[in-house]
DNA sequence: TATTGTTATACTCTATAACTATA
DNA sequence: TATAGTTATAGAGTATAACAATA
């Protein structure tokens, strides 16, 4: 079962990513880069925008964010009072609203994205190329393959 | 810019390998097969007594699953009276409880263990010797460079 | 009648502060 | 006086239900 012996090694390592990921104020730290009073579920709105790379309704920010509309609406309240979005009415659709970034909101955004990026690479700059090049392609993997899975069991 | 590139599609996977955990009811679906009425951060306290291999203080559970002492406690009541946890004195120090799993409670963290298991080990059964061997490998010294780089931090 | 979004409300998880008991 | 744990309170994040406006 050298198998089982490899799975039992992966997980832990998982479960500790996550908390890594959740605990070690890695949001916050990234966040005081962006040096706008921002909260977290704003701040991913205004990463979902940045990355569709153009306007948004609502109920799509929504879906992309894997949360329940009200959510969405409630921060794009504080997002559109900083002035970081704009709500217009879609031309298509009268009752959709399509939420676009302002000049500051793109900014913010970007500098939450890059100061993430730039971490990464501090974290793997001493790696090989093979070993950076493995780990993309694994990890990739990995995800797709446990998302396929979870839809296989709806 | 090569590096740049392999980085910027590490990013995406980790924010989407994320969302998978944190939203697509893994965890839901994992606790089905408990059998038993547990809430998450319940269950948590009882994997990271399983985990342990022995009876641990309240603040050394706290410390292992990274948050204040009073969430623990706050738990601990309701495990114990589903008589899966039993909290004991500890006779070195008499201010301090020590924390143990009933049968039932170790029982109940086998299961759930053993479901994430066997789901894993699914993801993952049709993938290469190699591929499997450098994941566990990459995903480990991952996860310890990053933990390393936010230890620096402080 | 179905859909988009909003408002109002409630629930889960976790943190901080104040307190008790033992060391 | 310091430490282990508990109780009480507060906050962030997200969900559900009820409603409004448009299709």
């Amino acid at each position: 079962m050298s198998e089982g012996l490899d799975l039992e090694a992966v997980l832990p390592q998982l479960m500790r990513l996550g908390t890594v990921f959740n605990r070690s104020q890695l949001v916050e730290r990234a966040m005081a880069q962006v040096g706008l009073p921002v909260d977290r579920p704003g701040l991913t709105v205004l990463i979902t925008l940045r990355m569709a790379g153009q306007p948004l309704r609502v109920g799509e920010i929504a879906a992309r964010m894997q949360v329940a509309g009200p959510h969405v609406t409630r921060h794009l309240h504080d997002l559109e009072r900083a002035d970081l979005v704009r709500r217009v009415v879609d031309p298509d659709d009268q009752r959709a609203r399509l939420v676009e970034l302002t000049d500051a909101g793109d900014g913010a955004a970007g500098r939450y994205l890059g100061a993430v990026l730039g971490w990464f690479t501090g974290v793997v700059e001493e790696w090989s190329e093979e070993d950076r090049d493995a780990f993309g392609r694994l990890l990739g993997r990995f995800v797709a393959d446990l998302q396929t899975r979870i839809e296989e069991l709806d």
